[in-house]
DNA sequence: TCTGGGGTCCTAGGACCC
DNA sequence: TCTGGGGTCCTAGGACCC
């Protein structure tokens, strides 16, 4: 959430404004981009695996499917609506987030990207009375050169800025842009935002506010702050001073390295071959390490994770995962493969059906310097890192894959299952939009 | 038959130290 | 038979986000 201040009075900074930048229905409004005919038309997009229903258009909301929701079980109401289904496609969602992303940018360089689809604005240096200008002309910049439609919320804090975006998708006749800074009806707005909606309030608090019948935004604004800090310590206060209108949440402008990187993956079938397990193992490392070597760092601990279905309540159930500290700071892939097998082999029982496995590497330092173990042989840092690197480039220029670790496997046919996936529009040459003229 | 993936922060409790 | 107190560090687990 961002940078926090502790609730001390001095800390919690007034006269602040943010805007909220929200792209509608991202996945579904890029697929929409480079396919006209999903328009006006109901569509949802699929998480991996085609498990779940992650982003829906206005027209499969309103035919009730919910977020996050299995396929399996609106499978009847997608079929007898004709809803179209798509795989989802994040090699071109990323491509589309960063053009979005690079035109915010140029509004001004105090933004957070906050995640795929939002970025939070910090809004000082615009004057009072243009904010809703600022926000349409926004809107109309990044519709223009991308097709993606956004809202816009400004508020005091981000956490109001949150609700402004939200009720701005609800009403139309705002279009697009709702500015809360000094809103004369804030009670009523806030009265009107159920409680398990807040930023920063999830099911779990939700259920128990609820229990106590604070049920709606302003509910929890104005409970007592004993009783917040009891309950749900100092992110639940801080929660409560953003309602009120003091931010209590800065804008992160910088993008910290992460701390930790982690692939998973749920199998497209059942697997229960330790070879397979391994091959797959190996997969996610490759993975990871690449993203670690591109952040320009190095882990200190691996963690490899195995787990069968747990909805499956019929099958027996194995999870289990285990962390190696490594002798020294690592980002070189064979390496890393070596452990993560390790740990696998550990932790793998014959007999269960696994249907998800993952790699997490943890405790990432910088790159350089790293702290060399003295006690360890000479490990030829400079070779392996040029390997690396050459292995890197020839994938970034040929894609994904070209040049690989064996132990990953060739066939694969444990992936995941992505039936109704789009092309890469955007960022691979063979799968170019092609316009029909006959 | 079929239920995502990848992160962050906070807290409580144990180990350890003086 | 009596069995401190306070600090730090680490880890696991729980909560949240999109």
């Amino acid at each position: 959430m961002g940078n926090c201040y502790l609730g001390t009075e001095s800390e919690i900074l007034k006269n602040k404004i943010f805007a909220l930048v929200d792209c509608n229905n991202f996945y579904v409004s890029c697929e929409r981009v480079f396919n006209p005919k999903l328009n006006n038309v109901p569509v949802v997009v699929l998480s991996n695996n085609d498990g779940c229903v992650v982003a829906r258009s206005e027209e499969a909301k309103a035919l009730g499917i919910t977020m996050g929701i299995p396929y399996f079980k609106v499978k009847g109401i997608i079929e007898s609506n004709n809803i179209r289904v798509l795989s989802s496609n994040y090699v071109l969602y990323g491509d589309m987030s960063e053009r979005v992303m690079n035109l915010l940018a140029k509004f001004t360089p105090n933004i957070e990207l906050y995640s795929i689809d939002e970025a939070f604005l910090d809004m000082k240096d615009i004057s009072v009375n243009d904010y809703t200008a600022y926000g349409k002309e926004i809107r109309k910049t990044i519709f223009k050169n991308t097709g993606i439609p956004v809202s816009v919320g400004i508020a005091r804090t981000k956490t109001l800025s949150k609700i402004a975006n939200e009720y701005v998708k609800h009403n139309p006749r705002l279009n697009g842009v709702f500015d809360i800074v000094d809103f004369p009806k804030m009670d009523k707005l806030l009265a009107h935002v159920p409680i398990h909606e807040v930023w920063g309030i999830g099911g779990a608090f939700g259920r128990m506010l609820m229990n106590r019948k604070i049920l709606s935004a302003k509910d929890f604004r104005d409970a007592s702050e004993f009783f917040i800090k009891d309950k749900m310590g100092i992110i639940g206060l801080r929660t409560k001073y953003e309602l009120q209108g003091l931010s209590a949440v800065s804008l992160d402008e910088v993008l910290e390295p992460k701390k930790a990187i982690m692939s998973s993956r749920s199998f497209g079938r059942y697997v229960n071959k330790q070879c397979e397990l391994e091959e797959a193992i190996s997969q996610y490392t490759i993975r990871a390490a690449e993203k670690l070597r591109k952040q320009q760092g190095c882990c200190n601990s691996i963690n490899v994770f195995v787990m069968t279905n747990h909805y499956k309540l019929t099958d027996k159930q194995h999870a289990e995962n285990k962390t190696i500290t490594l002798p020294e700071p690592a980002n070189y892939t064979p390496e890393l493969i070596k452990y993560a097998v390790y740990l696998l082999r550990k932790i793998y029982k014959p007999g269960y059906n696994y249907i998800k496995a993952g790699v997490l590497l943890g405790n990432i330092v910088p790159e350089t310097p790293v702290q060399l173990n003295a006690f360890l042989v000479n490990r030829d840092h400079d070779k392996r890192n040029r390997i690396m690197k050459a292995m890197d480039s020839i994938n970034k220029t040929f894609g994904r894959d070209s040049l690989k670790v064996a132990s990953s496997g060739i066939a694969q046919d444990w992936a995941m299952k992505r039936q109704h996936i789009s092309q890469r529009y955007t960022t691979n040459w063979n799968e170019l939009l092609t316009v029909n003229l006959t």
